[in-house]
DNA sequence: GTCTATATGGGGATAGAC
DNA sequence: GTCTATCCCCATATAGAC
């Protein structure tokens, strides 16, 4: 088999699993199973289990801040509330459809540990500098009302990120499909009208 | 030692190490450590690990719906926005002042596990329920808009639970302190802000 | 109720053959 | 690159002494 499928086959298995039963919850032997490969390659491929999670979420968010760069090379002439609206966009769709890693990522940062400080520092910071830059443009040029950024950067990321970390939650007790295109739509729109109370003036 | 002491020490070095390390990434023998017990006590008191586990957010969700009901009796007959207010700040303070065991709780929920499907159905559908009963109230009393009541609720446990789940993200990141007073009031503020522009008439 | 000692299983990682 | 076999560690849980 060609060492780049291997590699492949390993990462998605690796998803999955984590995303359903947690890091410390999967064994590389399961991982080597669901994913049909030979245990020893994990460790041959990743440097071990570890280093299978390093890679989904190095990959993850480089993704992720790729995207952000296309748009905002576009979007840069736009008026500050609509590039509010396609940065928010474009979050909301990307944690929908990279739904299992988004929430093993968010599971994984709870936990005390290296690797969650290290990504706390790497792509975190930078995620929410994403928002709030926008956001403190918009008041240096009048567009928005004057607030505390972190703050309402926080209840953004919370409404955006909290409803796929806690999937089950959302199915069972909300009789919502969280990964459906609706239900991103629906987000999406939910929080551009908490930043409309926030930010533009009345 | 006494019995009952004897367990509270087990229940409180489980709850600080699960909150920090998770549960996988706690053993019992660093439990017993912790709560300087021999680790054979455990199982003696509470049938294994996951038995601490369970008695932990068995009695968490206990003492928040005793403390839900006694406002429910106090403010049976205050206004519907009035009631909404006191129930968000009592969830709001309630997650605050047990934030290592809601961190846990909120990160175990998130795995598939039978445990979390039944904290699911009994314990958090009632939480929600407490909520949105106070909303459809307002609402067939015309004194609330007409809005789909499952998302705002959605919305508003967001906001309230993703700080407490990533304490270390609002340290670090936004550099608040999630456990503090202040912290408490600025989110209780915050999400009160988010309904009055979703529920009231302009 | 508390302790020691141990049974039993599973985990991650790797050496070395192919 | 891939596989087998195995090493060694750590986990939980319990039997039985005190």
């Amino acid at each position: 088999m060609a060492m780049d499928q291997t590699k492949m086959r390993i990462l998605s298995a690796a998803a999955k699993l984590f995303d359903i039963h947690g890091y410390k919850g999967t064994s590389v032997r399961h991982i080597a199973e669901e994913a049909q490969v030979n245990s020893a390659l994990i460790s041959y491929y990743f440097h071990g289990k570890q280093g299978v999670l390093e890679t989904l979420i190095a990959s993850y968010f480089d993704t992720l801040f790729r995207r952000v760069e296309v748009l905002e090379e576009q979007d840069k002439d736009a008026p500050l509330y609509e590039r509010l609206e396609r940065v928010v966009q474009l979050y909301v769709r990307f944690q929908c459809e990279n739904a299992p890693i988004t929430r093993l990522i968010q599971r994984e940062l709870s936990v005390e540990s290296m690797l969650a400080r290290e990504v706390l520092t790497l792509y975190i910071s930078r995620w929410k500098h994403g928002l709030s830059r926008i956001i403190e443009m918009g008041m240096a040029a009048g567009e928005f009302r004057l607030v505390p950024v972190d703050r309402i950067v926080l209840a953004v990321i919370s409404q955006m990120t909290y409803p796929f970390l806690q999937a089950q939650m959302v199915r069972q007790v909300y009789d919502l499909e969280p990964y459906s295109e609706e239900f991103a739509l629906w987000l999406q729109a939910s929080i551009m009208c908490y930043l409309r109370a926030c930010l533009l003036f009345a």
